[in-house]
DNA sequence: TCACGCATCCCCCGGACGGGGGAGGCGGTT
DNA sequence: AACCGCCTCCCCCGTCCGGGGGATGCGTGA
């Protein structure tokens, strides 16, 4: 009745350290170790383990790929335990989006890995599921929030965002500095971008898009 | 070396069944107690324990205020974990808000609590602290939507949602088989209730209110 | 009963908005 | 040199929008 664990980690010497730390632990047991993404896939699949502790950077197919194909297409998916370098990896919200349970840093000691393995296969985390879903999602609007801004113009940019201030074009303008019909053009820029029909669906897109976060004005 | 806990809960069976697990741990001990917010906050300030198991409905000062007090003036203020008994409990998102460190409900086994504390007092969470915060701010919103949607009657709230969907008057009366002079008038009463100059700012404001939530459009 | 909020519809009117054009300058790339 | 994207500004015009009035009916509750 031990938390069966496979290890997904393209360094041996790292999978080597995290079977010998959960190994020593009663209660913990080891059942199979992946060193690519493929390959891990394959090896739950056929170990179905308790939790998977899953390297984020891995070749062939990277543990976000690996962990959607695993939580997808399984009678009763494994607990997914995201492992990372630094914590603001990006990757990370992609993997908690793909359904992964929880994350830990590499730099995490060895009762921190026990503890978070322990944790995560006994179903519940200290936050609920549905907020780690939460966060995944407001990350995926950030994500997309960039690429929007890498499709607008500075001066585009600049106009969305007084727009979803509430400002007219006219107040924009002398915001701006600018003559009413320049602001005009671009905001006749920005709805063709935006697929918008008027500046109310522009301000929406923003909203949607990321390129505005409730809350906080600036940023 | 062992970490020092004190629990604040205002039922004497509950202090002495949390007393009693955690006391049967090596490297946890029980140094305080407190039946009441206030009694808490005095207890906590005396003792300087590294966590403090606070529930949230307490006499005379509830947990969140007590987590406010204690978390804003306090040297080497302690962890705080929330203990609540629904997990839908909105105080537990007041208290995440105030600064607590995590929540745990009272169904929960007892090698979850002792997990949970340990988990805390090591200073690490499986999720960062600001998305903690975040989680907290977003759920602000959702209550001051329900503030809102008390000020406002049912066919504007219905109105004011197909105006964050982008739609026009002459559209939103199509949707609602209603008169385009109608809709008109609640498009104007809302104005008024939100403040708002023109429908841009009204949709701008029903997402800063969080009558709307970018991502999911229902709810 | 009378008042009030809510929902429904009506009129007039001015202004802001958005579409469709065009034009000039400026700074890069090819 | 020619091109292109970006920023700037200009004109015309139709339309949607919002302000300011009102009117009617229908419930609830004082």
């Amino acid at each position: 009745m031990s938390v069966r664990i496979v290890i997904a980690d393209d360094e041996a010497l790292v999978r080597g350290a995290l079977r010998a730390i959960l190994s020593a632990e009663p209660g913990l047991e080891v059942t199979g170790e992946a060193a690519t993404g493929a390959e891990a896939v394959a090896v739950v699949r056929a170990k179905e383990p308790d939790v998977v502790l899953m390297d984020v950077r891995m070749p062939e197919l990277d543990g976000i790929r690996a962990t959607e194909l695993l939580l997808g297409g399984m009678q009763r998916p494994p607990r997914i335990v995201v492992v990372t370098t630094f914590e603001n990896d990006s990757y990370v919200y992609d993997a908690l989006r793909a359904g992964a349970s929880g994350f830990l840093l590499k730099r995490s000691s060895a009762e921190e890995l026990v503890r978070a393995v322990r944790l995560v296969a006994s179903g519940d985390s200290l936050l609920f599921p549905a907020a780690i879903r939460a966060l995944a999602a407001a990350h995926a609007r950030t994500a997309r929030a960039d690429a929007l801004r890498g499709r607008l113009t500075p001066r585009e940019a600049q106009v969305l965002r007084l727009m979803t201030e509430g400002l007219t074009n006219a107040e924009i303008a002398t915001r701006l500095t600018l003559g009413p019909e320049t602001v005009k053009s671009h905001v006749a820029s920005l709805l063709t971008k935006l697929g918008a029909r008027d500046r109310t669906q522009a301000v929406i897109a923003a909203y949607e898009q990321g390129f505005v976060t409730p809350g906080r004005a600036g940023a």
